[in-house]
DNA sequence: CTGAAAGCGCTTACAG
DNA sequence: CTGAAAGCGCTTACAG
């Protein structure tokens, strides 16, 4: 541990003959200082190697030049493309990322917020684990400004940044409508879960103005998964054999049901239309392609970062509630001219 | 800004009668505290929500807590993964992770290694971006101990943990030559990249000792994108119509490659032998799903972080130089019974 | 325009 | 076992 000591404005005041103080003023751009004055000690900064302690820097001034993001699940490209676009907006602004992924887990995701807090970030923007305890989150997270990205938590009042979850199953629905199909399933997800149920709501709501009333048995519970959705392709038929499309909860779950599919012989695209949720890259990859619902998780991300810097300038205003735009990308799996008709009027 | 003062020790103390010194011992669980003294301190603290202060208490020990991340490409599935893995093992051992996505621009790995060594990290781990300055990095990052990733980068004596390229590269080419596969391309990458000098030697070395000698027009050269790859599949087979089987530099080019080939009417793995390299979770998914060589890369970067800790312990040391296990993982698109085998002794 | 002094929240020898 | 004092690297009134 042969760590030579870092520079200082102490080493540079002293080599430049003025005060720390007006290095001090130098660093932080202040008019105030002689421009010969700025000019050496600029040029002796440079000399040194200087690096500014941020850390020392915000706690004399009780700032802070962070933000705490905390995922529940980096390896979705839809979370990671978020994360990247949260970053760079941060980075924008001065903010550096503090980073936490929670695998979905609850108790690391209070964990990981304990970790964070002791770094003082400005505010934390968190995608919450599924199950999480609001209540909980609210208990460790205090008073630093939080925005919940996708979705609801109970138990604070927080900023709360979703997407178009009912509109978006909305236009999968009327699309699907639209094509002639009439006994359309709503494939995946947990009704726990706010983004589930506004979602089967847009599905629900689209088949009431078409005067069909959903079925019970048209909404099939299972874990937003490509391998869950995969083994539930059979409890759907079972359901009711005669269905003949599914507007799934999101881009795994499509996929997943692509896949039971094809291994009992029922052709995508061709015998069975399907839409997704989210537009994650493997949705234009797949065969057919997933018509789905596109969200552009990177801006949602910049989006975030925005938000969260708004209200930690402005803590005491009401908390908002915004929801993001989606459109939607029709693709091959919600059928070509195969795709049979069912028993419509 | 009705921003509260948080409480700190101070007001801990006041509140338990006792120094600032003694619920710093308690803070950090000395055994040199009296029993009841620290249940009293312990129960205060908790009765005031008090959070730890890590920034001041890394200022005076002169300690870091924190490892930047430096990341290429974050809505890469393989970096998106490597990253979960380092937050993971960092975690684990107390560090948070700051965290830095360049999109593989080298101007904004600068400005964002700039900034985040202002916050004075333990040590960094950087994906570089391509064509990165070895030598700008090392004046930026100084003396902070730097693990550089995946892609080879001259400049500094840093520790670097790398994939076998050539043994992978190696294996497919095996692969393919045992399904009897003899005029076999190598398709994509730049030449310029270290990773993929690497994986062409593999290819070179096991086409000679099968007694082929690559012919210079095998050599395909084109970025490492889907799109890219997707375009330039015409000039491969304008360098030669007789190709049977193309090692891919990446997943992504394997997957573009398909596409390019479907869109001529070329079967992959019927009627051409294909590998990639990453095994993104989209190889899996494709039709027909793609052969690649499976790195693991959450593990790459639990495997990171542990050796940049291990460096942060001991500065001093020789840098290392690790090469992670790569695994071929057969699917569909290394050929099934039709795929011709072409011109062998 | 510049300097001396105090202080952000913590820890660490050093006495006792 | 506990307290008084000094100090980590910075900034901010306050004088001058």
């Amino acid at each position: 541990m042969t760590r030579q000591k870092p520079v200082t404005v102490n080493d540079i005041a002293r080599a430049c003959d003025v005060s720390r103080a007006t290095v001090s003023l130098v660093l932080r751009r202040s008019p105030l200082v002689n421009v010969d004055t700025r000019a050496r000690v600029e040029a002796e900064l440079k000399r040194q190697h200087y690096v500014y302690n941020r850390a020392a820097a915000n706690l004399r001034r009780r700032t802070s030049s962070s933000v705490a993001l905390v995922i529940n699940d980096l390896s979705n490209p839809f979370f990671a493309e978020f994360a990247a676009g949260v970053d760079e907006a941060l980075g924008a602004e001065g903010y550096v990322t503090l980073l936490g992924s929670t695998n979905e887990s609850p108790e690391r995701q209070q964990a990981v917020l304990d970790s964070l807090l002791e770094h003082g970030p400005a505010g934390i923007i968190l995608s919450p684990a599924e199950h999480s305890d609001g209540e909980a989150v609210r208990r460790v997270v205090g008073i630093t400004p939080l925005l919940v990205f996708n979705r609801a938590l109970a138990g604070g009042d927080w900023d709360f940044l979703a997407l178009e979850n009912e509109r978006g199953a909305r236009l999968a629905t009327e699309h699907l409508l639209s094509l002639g199909h009439r006994r359309i399933a709503f494939f995946g997800g947990h009704g726990d879960s706010s983004s589930c149920r506004q979602r089967r709501q847009g599905y629900i709501d689209a088949m009431s103005a078409a005067g069909i009333r959903p079925d019970a048995n048209w909404l099939v519970e299972c874990a937003p998964t490509r391998v869950a959705a995969a083994h539930e392709t059979g409890a759907l038929f079972e359901r009711d054999p005669l269905l003949t499309a599914a507007v799934c909860y999101n881009d795994n779950v499509a996929l997943g049901l692509m896949l039971g599919l094809q291994a009992r012989g029922t052709r995508p695209g061709t015998d069975f239309a399907i839409t997704g949720f989210d537009d994650i890259p493997e949705a234009a990859l797949s065969t057919p392609p997933l018509t789905t619902l596109s969200v552009d998780p990177r801006e949602r991300g910049r989006q975030a970062a925005q938000l969260l810097l708004q209200r930690v300038q402005s803590p005491d205003e009401a908390p908002c509630n915004l929801v993001a735009p989606v459109t939607l990308v029709v693709r091959g799996s919600s059928g070509g001219a195969h795709v049979p008709k069912a028993d419509h009027a």
